[in-house]
DNA sequence: GATGAATGAGCATTCATTCAT
DNA sequence: GATGAATGAATGCTCATTCAT
């Protein structure tokens, strides 16, 4: 599995509300939700540093105390934020591979996927990619265990058939960052402009060191 | 050339500059390097963004005024010293590879040189690979600027014999930002405490696209 | 008479209230007289000037609405829950002069009786005695009038045969602040830890001027 | 002695400042005791809770920089011109009583001086008389040495001839407090209209309880 | 009638930059 | 030329009060 399945907010299930309530707690949460999704670009645009609670509220269309109530703060919104994200395209490239695929396909479409993502939605993939390291410490921390998560993945690649066994144990760890800042370079310029061309590019950095060249060519021709 | 030569500061040759006009100049450009010499740590301590003037001119040992005369601001300052820490790890860089050194050579000497400038001077090296991320946009693009030279000076590798000659355009970009990874993940932990066990991973990661796996182990073990 | 009779609040004598509004009316009443209760304690813990609204709801059990129904704002109800604190305590020392006491007695028994109580709901002597000079203008209007009224008592005691008759107007009333601030650096250090032993000093500092040292001590022994 | 010599400041002592800084720190030094000065009328008019740094930026005259260079905030201020108001009132009640005067003249003395400065700034009264209670810890804690202060030196009363000694050791306390809420009660309703009738009522206070009656009233008529 | 989500004015504080000395 | 006192705009955040449900 490339994600672990993410944890699901807890969903409402106190019996005690009654119509009423719950109708204004889900309204709530409507508005908590439609904020965030807006909140993606003011955070992309303007930088996390940038970004003033001011611009939060004009661009999130909240209140500077529904904008207190939802979040601790600043860096608080923005870890809120960035799970979003981070979720929404866990979902996206959880659904892009085949069930029952093996380590090598659920590579070749997971990388497909995230670069589709990331070129779909510039702004969201910003913010994960770019502005994540400089929100704070915990938006870093959220930042490193996704790296840390990718990495482990791609260490199940060690079984594969003819893989180099003797691989120093932060190899993976550093191939993902490769990867990152691929796709980090291309936004920070503006957006990916030729996802077609930059997956089988990464997916081959991904499976060759597993794979062997022809192997790795072999996968990413399968999903192409 | 693993590096091209530093762009040098514009010598002092106006011819009119008087005797103590020049002594003058020049205890006010001592100064000036004095205070980077100073501030490396002050940046690297408190991080970019959490340091302000003040901390600045106190660390610096520099008044209000003279920083203003010496810098624009705290980005210009920021990056001044970049550009001195840069200057220092290229010139131990260059001193550490032999004259007439092939390419393997070349990166052999100059990975092993890098890891120990970094484990030597934890604070400099901080600054270049952390905080030159949050310095602003011209830190940052120093910062690129020097990947983008490293993985110049790795694609020069292709040209080795047996060396996999279709690799896709940004694969030293994606090599360099997994080295800068390594290093930098170390010393946001504290400080590289194995240089000796890290070069050689990270040499080998150098060589292996280009010299195979027995080449790339010849190489490292010749440098060892 | 030590105090005199407290303005009742109007009773709810109206006649056109039919049976239900009346229990509704009542149950609100109740309600009130719950959350009054209950907002002793707030307001006395955290003081009046930290005391937000919403510590008042939480603490007093009651929902923002009702809060703004029940009482104007912040101001309004502290006072209400001063009124009804004094109202307490002058029902307990009341209760506890003898019917037909002369004017020692009643002193007497009034100061035990008030150092009894406030040793007895340290939490609502502290509300009357040092959070009502924060509480606002109103609070600090009763707080005075509360002064005014024991020292208008006093003054009754320059009838007593062997009184000094000369005294200056004001006295009384810095002998009532004297008392005040007897109990008020206790409870400002916590609670009144040896109501036993204070009492009979302060009752002391109450009759001398008028009975002299020995009418004094034989009140006080008369009463222990 | 009534009070103890205030602390001085630690004067301008350090040789190595030449003309110019000189110059410019006593000038720094001038600016925030006028602005001191100027604060003394802000927090007595508006109170210290009410009291914003806005408004005391706007009444002191200076700008919001210079304010939290003089100052750690609010309450420091506050805190800064009590320390300037009590020292002023030290110096005038020093002042006003002979050398080698006996501790029934210092008594005299002290009090007539103290309500006549009171009288005279009613403004300065007020702050170390009402808002001193509000005006925090740190605020509170000067008022209550400034009163532990006063008892201390009434208690010295108690080896005058024929003074009763078997009084309770927080007798002083309670006298004390009585003299402020007398002071504090006129200056909450305005200024003090009427010094020279004030004074000998509160002297009187002060000394009967260890002269008697008829010493008192002598010393009182010996220095009116 | 009762509720509590929504509001936004107001606050204390920081810090890059200027300019009189 | 060198200094550092002075400036004030900008920021993150709180909380009393209202009003739609």
């Amino acid at each position: 599995m490339l994600f672990p399945v993410a944890d699901m907010p807890p969903a409402l299930t106190r019996e005690s509300v009654d119509r009423g309530q719950l109708s204004r707690k889900v309204r709530g949460e409507e508005r908590r939700a439609r904020a965030l999704e807006r909140l993606v670009d003011v955070f992309a645009k303007r930088g996390y540093q940038a970004a003033t609670v001011d611009h939060l509220i004009a661009g999130g269309q909240i209140s500077m105390g529904s904008f207190y109530k939802d979040f601790e703060g600043k860096e608080d919104c923005f870890v809120a934020v960035y799970d979003l994200v981070e979720a929404e395209a866990r979902e996206r490239i959880a659904a892009a591979v085949p069930a029952q695929a093996d380590w090598a396909a659920t590579a070749t479409c997971g990388v497909r996927a995230a670069v589709e993502y990331a070129a779909g939605r510039p702004m969201a993939a910003r913010l994960v990619l770019l502005e994540a390291q400089t929100g704070g410490e915990r938006a870093l921390g959220r930042y490193d265990a996704t790296l840390k998560a990718l990495a482990a993945f791609l260490r199940e690649g060690r079984s594969q058939a003819g893989a180099a066994e003797d691989l120093p144990a932060s190899f993976e760890d550093a191939t993902v960052s490769g990867l990152a800042w691929l796709l980090q370079s291309r936004l920070a310029a503006g957006r990916i402009e030729d996802p077609g061309e930059l997956w089988p590019l990464m997916a081959r950095m991904v499976l060759e060191p597993y794979l062997g060249a022809t192997g790795a060519e072999k996968a990413i021709r399968a999903h192409s």
